[in-house]
DNA sequence: GTACGATACGGAGGACCCCGCCACTTAGCA
DNA sequence: TGCTAAGTGGCGGGGTCCTCCGTATCGTAC
């Protein structure tokens, strides 16, 4: 396979950039079929390019998943190693609970499986990028040595899902991120 | 408006019946068509009987509703406040996570909204029946005073919803439930 | 500059779903 | 037994997702 031709990658990018307004508008939901008639191409050619909605949710989010990589790379040079964790935890918590869809995107994704063949692209990068950052707090007893990435992601998700119906869902998501971080009930 | 006719009844009985099948079997987003066509009635019954797919998934989840109302109403008398309430997160992320489609329910119902006229009866029923509980607990110092019973709920059914997809959810949302118990990072 | 082949396109059509409407059946009372 | 209103179900409209296939277009080789 050569390159993409021309149209094609312009039709790709035209997609790509009324999916983004379609799912912040309607959530992770939004029609496939509005997106193809707003973007003025055949639904068919909307699933050429993205082969599912899932497919097309991983694109539309893709740079908002790599901003929180870059904040996370900056973080873990941090001199509090705890704070900075709970600070990319405030940040993931917010372009969650704002940005509808992006959740959807994590948890169907891959992120709650095990199975390695299935992680994807998008939770692999998060979790290169992070590990360091939480490897960091463990080491500083901050948290607990088994906990993964993926177990923040997972719960973050969750929290952004479930407030997602809240009158104001990022203010409810961080009040339960922080219930979560200092733990429901800690001594024990 | 006397009572039901028996025929409705009977229908309202039927469609209840394969409702919770369905619901077990393809999760929250089952076909309402298809609950129709297995019980034998027309879409139309079914939409008569149950607006919408909310009060459908209400009626299906009301008895494992009840259940965990039970066992709250139970452990509230019971000597150790802490282990009191874990009991019942535990039970409750159990019937969560293994019932496809309660955490959808419960999540889209209200109990994520602080509106109190938009409550449904499913939340304000565990409302009632859990808080004592949460009452005892807190008076033990085992939780901080301002932790809500829609605050827990809305946890659990968060780590459900994100832990759906995994290969085990139902240890899966356990695990994260103990983490989320203790806390991620619980000193500072 | 043209002609050709691979690539990409988009519309048509099928399957499914939710919803509202309305003529018809039937239960329950007098 | 007959009447009436509650209850029913099928039909059509609008929507989505998905696949297939004839056709337009791009990029290139000549």
């Amino acid at each position: 396979m050569p390159v993409q031709r021309a149209d094609a990658r312009r039709n790709y990018a035209r997609i790509l950039a009324v999916a983004e307004e379609e799912v912040a508008a309607h959530g992770a939901d939004a029609s496939l079929e509005q997106i193809a008639r707003i973007a003025g191409v055949g639904s068919a050619t909307v699933r050429r390019h993205f082969p599912g909605r899932q497919a097309l949710l991983q694109a539309v989010f893709s740079e908002r998943i790599e901003a929180l990589c870059a904040r996370a790379e900056e973080l873990a040079g941090a001199g509090d190693a705890r704070a900075a964790l709970l600070e990319w935890l405030g940040a993931l918590t917010t372009y969650a609970a704002s940005a509808r869809g992006l959740a959807d995107a994590l948890v169907q994704d891959g992120m709650a499986t095990d199975d390695p063949a299935h992680v994807n692209a998008c939770s692999a990068r998060l979790n290169g990028a992070v590990d360091p950052l939480l490897r960091n707090a463990a080491q500083a007893g901050a948290v607990s040595p088994d906990v993964t990435v993926t177990d923040l992601v997972t719960l973050v998700t969750g929290i952004a899902l479930a407030t997602e119906h809240h009158p104001d869902p990022t203010a409810e998501a961080h009040r339960l991120l922080a219930l979560t971080v200092r733990g429901i009930s800690p001594q024990g």
